[in-house]
DNA sequence: CGTTCGATTGATGTCAGTCAACCCGAGTGG
DNA sequence: CCACTCGGGTTGACTGACATCAATCGAACG
């Protein structure tokens, strides 16, 4: 836990979290003493819907899916967190439960920082706050976004919004466009987006006829003409 | 607009907002020496989606809607402000431009506090920080619900669903139940969840067949049996 | 090479959207 | 006080798209 590698892994991980960026070193050595990391495994649960969780959570290494059971039995995902962010935050200021189930989608590392200490560095370093409220802005207009493109009725709108979406956060340029390496089967993109995952499939399939993307085995996409994508589809 | 009686206004709408309770008597007179208040007519618009906004808004009497338009020409609208909420965060304190329209749903009193006057404010009071901070998570709790609910594929869940939402915040208790005043038309709630009007019309129609809710005129809805709006809906 | 689980494809049914007609209540003017 | 008008709300018939069910495929792993 507190080996030397460990410990140099948490610094990189404080290091990698925006909302710690711009802490003086010694801050930043306060940050990692705090830090307590933990590892999951591909499909482990992190926090069940419901529970009580001790800190904030910030994602160091891997992915993860939040998502609720819905009336209807489906998982609605909610939020695909991967490296540097960060989740648990309504319960640190509020006393609110978890408001969603966090899983793993891969092997996954994680540091949490306890309830009481971040109170502690919030007294000391007020600029925190402003990163957090920042984030919390940010994940405002995400989650705008998604309601936007959910509540179009145009399933083709959300699947193109889902894909740029997924090449905005985990795209890595390659020669023939952006590839992407698709943290979620097409069951997952379904509940993403709210569709099964037959209706995920044949639109796929729709875009690559069209040659607008072209799949690379199953969870592999690159993405060819990003700016079709972006089309407003009626 | 610094009469005696807009004064107590001012007076009365600052102490109404939950960002600043807490406040001592001289921080609440402060803050209402920044406030600048405006009025504007049912239809009236507040702000346009891609504008600058030079500070954040709170509503003091009367309700708006907040939305944007798709790609499809439909609007959706993410919020209903009301009563002492608050918007123009995301303005606040990234240089974003605001994210949606919003629209006076009927006469409408709003108080405003400048960009540089709030971040005066927020350095001597770091408290309103963490207000602000409980404020946005209370938000995005509610658009994660809303998602929750408009990605759920059945009808009738997204109906109830927003019925209940319209209860928690509108709705006066009444011998029969609880008395909505209904902020939308059948068209902006059909905006508000993503389904046309006829649907709506339909559904609740169907609603009041069953004995849940009954239609008092077009503008107003009793919910009869709140139970059954929580029923799961398969 | 075989097994397994996810992905795909096909056939069918259902339900919300669409278009169109009609209703109703509020406001207006004679 | 009633007739008229107008806009939102309701209702009905039809259509089409997505869900559902079922069969098959195929990639990834041992």
């Amino acid at each position: 836990m507190s080996s030397s590698c460990s410990r140099c892994c948490d610094e990189k991980c404080a290091s990698k979290v925006p909302i710690f960026f711009g802490l003086s070193q010694e801050d930043l050595k306060r940050v990692v003493s705090l830090i307590v990391r933990k590892e999951y495994e591909k499909d482990e649960i992190l926090v069940l819907k419901g529970s009580n969780l001790e800190g904030l959570i910030i994602v160091s290494k891997g992915r993860v899916k939040a998502f609720r059971d819905t009336l209807e039995g489906r998982e609605q995902i909610l939020y695909i967190f991967s490296e540097g962010d960060f989740f648990g935050e309504k319960n640190l200021l509020q006393n609110r439960d978890v408001t969603y189930t966090v899983q793993a989608l891969e092997k996954t590392h994680i540091c949490m920082i306890k309830k009481v200490d971040f109170h502690q560095l919030f007294r000391t370093n007020p600029d925190i706050g402003l990163k957090v409220l920042q984030e919390l802005c940010n994940r405002l207009y995400h989650l705008e976004n998604a309601l936007e493109s959910i509540g179009s009725r145009s399933v083709e709108a959300r699947i193109n919004s889902v894909l740029l979406d997924f090449a905005h956060k985990f795209g890595q340029t390659h020669p023939q466009g952006i590839m992407i390496e698709l943290p979620l089967s097409r069951e997952g993109i379904a509940n993403y987006i709210g569709l099964t995952r037959e209706t995920v499939s044949r639109k796929m399939s729709l875009l690559q006829e069209e040659g607008i993307i072209k799949m690379v085995g199953h969870k592999k996409v690159i993405i060819l003409n990003k700016e079709a994508l972006d089309q407003p589809v009626i």
